[in-house]
DNA sequence: ACCGTGACTGCACATTTGTGCAATTCTCTG
DNA sequence: CAGAGAATTGCACAAATGTGCAGTCACGGT
């Protein structure tokens, strides 16, 4: 998983992730049948954790607690499991059935809790909430796979540690002008809102 | 060009690149010597198209109508140079000195863009305007990114025709509310801020 | 003690791929 | 029209790669 992630499949052999296992190439083969097994198992482990990470979400989606943004939860559950991050960003790139699966997952949890958010009254609704959902969700993403070119530009890492909470804080920031309530320390001036 | 930011480098043989344009395999290495020399002309391609099309933008910035978010601009821009897009797609992936580079000056374009803006006081200051001016610009690349996952879940291709007028529609309300200023005709009631 | 099952390996083979080289054809100029 | 230089090709070769096959070894159940 950590040699797809980082190079992608067609740039990795057999014989690369043999060594890398410290075993034989054939025996690799001797698993997976094909290259295309071993890719299939691969993207099997990453959607059970992904799943895994998903069945642990309903109950803490309620509390205003949860409201820091899709970026840090989701940043920092994917942290739990090492190589998923990194694989989720390979499986999106390439394409594909299961990147649309994951992708697909991603969103309905999303809607979720952007649901619940709204049905709290913490969130507002948009005029177009289909595609409201999608926009956070892959702007979320994009922290992802444009993870390497942001600390490359910016200095830090904007998934992980201090980087993360820099950068969370800013998506905060600019959710919270209106499409979350304006916090109450604001330091702008507060007005009703049509909300409630 | 094409092969290359469809399936990437090392899944793309000469001789593909050479049966895509009609001539023998012999033919792409006399002229561009090695692999890595073809992709580095193909890099060079792009990066002279992305240069061309970052001059024509100062002059029209200034007025509020260029206000229609990055993703608008950035992406009809695109559109201009086929092909253009989705090789910056496969640039910002693969990572490397070239995307650096590019990743670099958009984020130097954005920053200008937004900087006028805030001049112009369409735009509000963000407690971190780097993080901030980074954040849009990743969120609009992130169209690009996913723009087949956006495509297979939401029906409609995010960066061509009526999707993007859609997409672009949602940016924008989103945007609106605080970053810029509130719109005029908003249905939500206003306040004065701070910012003047 | 026997043996079957699975982990594991070395070897081989056909295919692909990057690259070099000699030869041929095309094109433009003096 | 002749020739120089570029365009273009076929061929070859070594390395890499996916895959198949025969065989060895450890181990648990009968």
């Amino acid at each position: 998983m950590a040699l797809f992630a980082e190079f992608g499949v067609t740039a990795v052999s057999v014989r690369d992730v043999a060594a890398a296992a410290g075993v034989s190439s054939s025996l690799v083969t001797h698993h997976y049948a094909t290259k295309g097994g071993l890719k299939d198992a691969a993207d099997a482990r990453a959607l059970a954790a992904l799943d895994q990470v998903f069945e642990l979400r309903p109950g803490e989606d309620t509390a205003e607690g949860a409201l820091a943004s899709m970026q840090t939860s989701l940043a920092s559950q994917l942290q739990q499991v090492p190589l998923l991050m990194p694989y989720l960003r390979r499986l999106l790139i390439d394409g594909g059935p299961a990147a649309e699966r994951v992708f697909g997952r991603l969103l309905e949890s999303t809607r979720h809790a952007l649901g619940q958010w709204q049905q709290a009254g913490i969130m507002r609704r948009g005029a177009d909430d289909d595609v409201l959902t999608a926009m956070i969700l892959v702007n979320d993403l994009a922290t992802i796979l444009l993870r390497d070119q942001i600390h490359a530009t910016l200095g830090f890492d904007p998934v992980q540690g201090a980087g993360l909470q820099r950068w969370a804080a800013t998506a905060l920031e600019m959710y919270r002008q209106e499409i979350f309530s304006p916090p109450a320390d604001s330091e702008h001036d507060q007005a009703p809102r049509s909300g409630q």
